[in-house]
Order: structure tokens, then C-alpha cells, then sequence
DNA sequence: GGTAACTCGTACACTGGTGTTCGACAAGAG
DNA sequence: CTCTTGTCGAACACCAGTGTACGAGTTACC
């Protein structure tokens, strides 16, 4: 709130650019910034005006990106069967994955390494409790990291958004996919 | 074999650049002609004496790459136990990922789109059978696509090689981790 | 040892991006 | 109504890369 002074169309057009930056970039991940003005309804110029670089722009834009993705998983029931829990986790996190796909890419090669990770933080706590707490009650596995477990379920979640973009599956598809194939992958093996 | 007529220094450096190439795009995915042709030790005209465009090079070795990890996948035994020739492959295929990685990335916004698809088609193949034999012998679940299943095994592969890059796990646990992974992803799901 | 094939460095034209500067102009706040 | 704040377009400098042209020099081949 050090900024009180901000005139109202300022305001305006800083929110501009920052839904037009997620459109474009959502499209593109290398979009520049040209394009993003552009498509803002607004000059080159006066983008720079209120982000110095095109780095800090794809940095709020992600920022931003986050803050809404975690208001979405904040709603979700993560009590009861940790299988079922999962479930409904997996369900509202796909869509966000799928989303914001291409703007993770951007981030990842605007952004400082490290960064993005970073801001990733927030969301992983909440899938890692989750996994903890399946894994205190013995329904999933506990002979492999929980760390390895999320880094599992992420990268299955990305590889379903690709293979819809390559058209080998359905949106409607991926979701059950994904739930079936983690809950499989998640369960304590059988010490045959 | 068009070309029978071809300077023997010349056929060296070809060689230097495709190896060159191969170990700059290994490192860094947007390498450039300049930091190629520096690596082969030749300059920079040369080596579009050779190769028409950056694309074709990346063409050229992702190729190569392609080859030669067919060649590695080939001595690997596929017969017997579904589960154990699937632990052999990943065991292989899982350096080859590791150290293609990057190349994969060169070659993703390189060259043109499907080509890529187009290449691994082979070494595809190879899981793909393996699989749906596995899948004849009710030790893998048919209740998702072969597709499906394929896609991830690659993710889990290049997820864990990320995990390593990031260094939140060490080369020597990949394999087990991936194979316990994907083991109990594949397995069939029990009617409880 | 002659010749064709090849290589080299430098220089050039071109592209497409980033970030800045300028001065004229509009719009909001008090 | 005034004055500050913000906006605009066009121009500029800059950078990093790609691909080409030239001419002199070198290397393999026969």
C-alpha cells in the first residue's frame, strides 16, 4: 500500500496487462511484449511504465497465477479417505495444470532458477500433507519419499495436458486417468 | 551413398560437429551455430558448408541420438517375466533419458511439430509391445490404453531426471524409484 | 605437383526482440 | 480549473542470433 496514489486508469490498465500477459502467454510462453500490449489495448510504453522488465511482468503474472490456483484447492474437501481426498484433489488441480501449462514454460525460462520452485511452495505443502497424512494410515505407500511421490504426480498431470495438446486423449478422459494411475502408483506394494 | 565423393577431412568434421553439437545442445538447448562450430574446433561457415540450417543439425543429431539409443534398447532382453523386462528396460532406458534430456528440449522447438513424435516412434514401439504383452498375460492392467501407460513411463523418466538436475535425488536412486513407481502404476487394479 | 575440394576469418544484411527517450497529449484528482 | 499523473506513438540504441558473400589460404586426392 505504499502506492495509495495510483490514478484510477493506471489501475485499470496494470490489470490489463496482467489478464492480457496470462492470455498471451497461456498461448505462447515466449510471447513478447509487444503482443502482450497489444493485446492489453495499450502502448508498448506504457507497459514498461509499471513493469520494468518483461521478466517481472511474467513473475506477477505467475505470482498471480498461483494466488488464484491455491484459492481453487483451498475449497477442496482434503478429510476422510486419503484415497478419496486424493481423488478430489487430483480433479481440481488437473484443470489448473492443463491451464496453466504454458505459462509455467514461460516462467521457466524468464524467471531466475530456483524461482519458480519457489512459488510452487504453496501448493505442494498441500498435496504433500495430504500424501503424509495416506501415509500415517498405512493407504499409501511409505517405501519411496513423499517428495518423489509429488514429483510423480506432477509430472503424470503434466504429461496428460500434453497428450491432450498432441490429441491422443480427451479432456474428459485425463482426470480419471490421472486418478487411476496415482492411486495405483501411491498404493503400499503387496510383500508377496 | 550419393556422396561417395567426400573429402576424408571433411567426413571429420562432420563428425566433430555432430558430436559437438551433441554435447553443447546436451548442456544447453538453445545453443547456438557460434558455440557449436567453437566446440567442433571449426568455423562457423564450415559448418553450414555441412548443414543448410540450425535446424537441420538439430534434425541431424537428435537422429544420431535416436540411433544409438535404439541400438542400447535392442540388447536388452524383453522376453520372461513382463515385470522383470520392464525393470531391465527402465534400467536402460532411464541413462538414456537422463542424458538426452536436454536434446529433447533443443529439438522440441527446432524442429517441426510431430517430428519429434515422429523419431521416438521406434523406440516406442519397443515399449509399446512389451506392454501389450504383459497386458496378454493379465500382469498389467488393461483398464487404460497402451498409449496412456507409454506416455507414463515417460514422464515418470523425465520427471525423475528433473529430481536429479534439481538435486533432490541422486543418480543411483532413479532406477529403483522409477521401476517401484511405475511397477505398481501398471499393476492391475484389484476389484476389491 | 596440379587441381578440385574444402576451410577460414571477416564482414555484411537481416530479423526480432528488449528497454529507453522524447514531446505532445489526455485524463483523473483536488 | 488546474496541475499532476499517466498515456501514446514513433524513434532510437542495443543485443544476439541466423544465414550469406567473398577471397585467400590449405588439404586431400590422383
Amino acid at each position: 500500500m505504499t502506492v495509495t496514489t495510483r490514478r484510477a486508469d493506471a489501475q485499470r490498465n496494470i490489470a490489463a496487462i496482467l489478464t492480457a500477459a496470462a492470455d498471451c502467454l497461456g498461448r505462447d510462453p515466449g510471447a513478447s511484449t509487444s503482443e502482450i500490449a497489444k493485446a492489453a489495448g495499450v502502448g508498448r510504453v506504457t507497459l514498461y511504465g509499471h513493469f520494468p522488465s518483461r521478466a517481472e511482468l511474467v513473475d506477477a503474472v505467475f505470482v498471480q497465477a498461483i494466488a488464484t490456483g491455491e484459492e481453487t484447492l483451498g475449497q477442496v474437501d482434503l478429510t476422510g479417505d486419503p484415497r478419496d481426498a486424493l481423488s478430489r484433489l487430483i480433479e481440481s488441480s488437473w484443470h489448473l495444470v492443463d491451464q496453466y501449462r504454458a505459462l509455467l514454460l514461460a516462467a521457466q525460462d524468464a524467471l531466475p532458477p530456483g524461482r519458480v520452485h519457489e512459488l510452487h511452495a504453496g501448493p505442494m505443502a498441500r498435496v504433500e500433507r495430504l500424501l503424509e497424512r495416506g501415509r500415517s494410515e498405512n493407504v499409501f505407500r511409505t517405501d519411496l519419499p513423499t517428495s518423489w511421490l509429488v514429483s510423480v504426480m506432477h509430472n503424470v498431470m503434466h504429461g496428460a495436458a500434453s497428450e491432450i495438446q498432441a490429441g491422443r486423449i480427451t479432456s474428459d478422459q485425463a482426470a480419471p486417468y490421472i486418478t487411476a494411475t496415482l492411486l495405483a502408483a501411491f498404493t503400499p506394494p503387496q510383500s508377496e
